[in-house]
DNA sequence: GTAAAATAGGACCGATTCGGTTCTATTTGG
DNA sequence: CCAAATAGAACCGAATCGGTCCTATTTTAC
């Protein structure tokens, strides 16, 4: 019922790269990350490309240039990592001004969507990627979760 | 980034007319609920009876046939809802048998994303599709969220 | 100042999924 | 036996997804 798509969970191995103390406050290229990751180039260059866009990485031009995280991994939110990769939360065409439902004042849905939402987002805006990355030592906002992507076939997680 | 489909949304507002009292314990069909929630026809039938499938329902063939509640409806969850219209939670290639990643040992993924599915589903767990139903009257597991169906010019709301 | 290395961004395509419709059983009650 | 109802599957167009490719643009290094 919660899909995942594969654009972040490649987005999530790749991110975990940052983390890497011998990685830290380096800047790493697409190509260097397709190697050490071992998924395809094209694919990490756009999930990278999307995660500069909505500023979860910082990205520099030219060479020596690449990526690096744009805040500590202790600050960066699942929830903004995945939101960065499929889309903004929580978009219904309840809530949207535009084809939206114009019936707000009688629907029964909407303020209900909304609460539920809210408490999906705060489960991922609990989780931060360094706890993520981490060998799940320290306290982490972790309940338990399951996750996922249905469709294509995974390429294999390489280990990071 | 969470994403309910339509069928989903039109489940919801077909449950909610279960849960009215002056309906409480009759067989409620297709044709009527569509009439009530001005949805049509096949659309209903067909959420109704995948409903039914998955246990939510209970259905009743013959004239004066239908569909009930299969239990009290402090007694569903948004957790079975969601999962009977939207397909088992938490299908990942990773933790899919015969396509799955087999580097279990090595991936770094799997047990995050695990324990991650199951804090989203803690959270529709804790929501009964009578809380929902209410008026948001005593309190519901609900911390606050806002929801959706991305695709398609949804059809608007009836009132319930 | 030029070449090389890197990101930016968008077009594109096949395959899958989604939303919705329709048709044919099957069951049950009168 | 007929009518009313669900069961279930096939089907279709449209939107989305996963992945590739191509053409700028920026920056560094020589």
């Amino acid at each position: 019922m919660i899909r995942m798509n594969k654009q972040t969970d490649y987005g999530l191995l790749l991110l975990f790269q940052f983390v890497r103390p011998e990685n830290r406050g380096k800047n790493l290229t697409a190509i260097g990350l397709a190697d050490a990751t071992h998924l395809p180039v094209p694919i990490v260059s756009k999930v990278l490309k999307r995660l500069a866009k909505h500023g979860v990485l910082r990205s520099y031009r030219g060479s020596s240039g690449g990526y690096r995280l744009s805040r500590d991994p202790t600050r960066l939110s699942l929830a903004e990592i995945v939101g960065a990769l499929e889309g903004p939360l929580a978009i219904t065409d309840c809530l949207d001004e535009e084809n939206g439902c114009r019936r707000e004042a009688v629907c029964p849905m909407r303020d209900k969507w909304e609460r539920i939402n809210s408490a999906m987002f705060a489960v991922f805006a609990g989780i931060s990627l360094q706890e993520l990355a981490g060998k799940m030592g320290g306290h982490s906002g972790l309940i338990g979760v399951g996750g996922q992507s249905r469709r294509g076939k995974a390429l294999p997680h390489p280990e990071i």
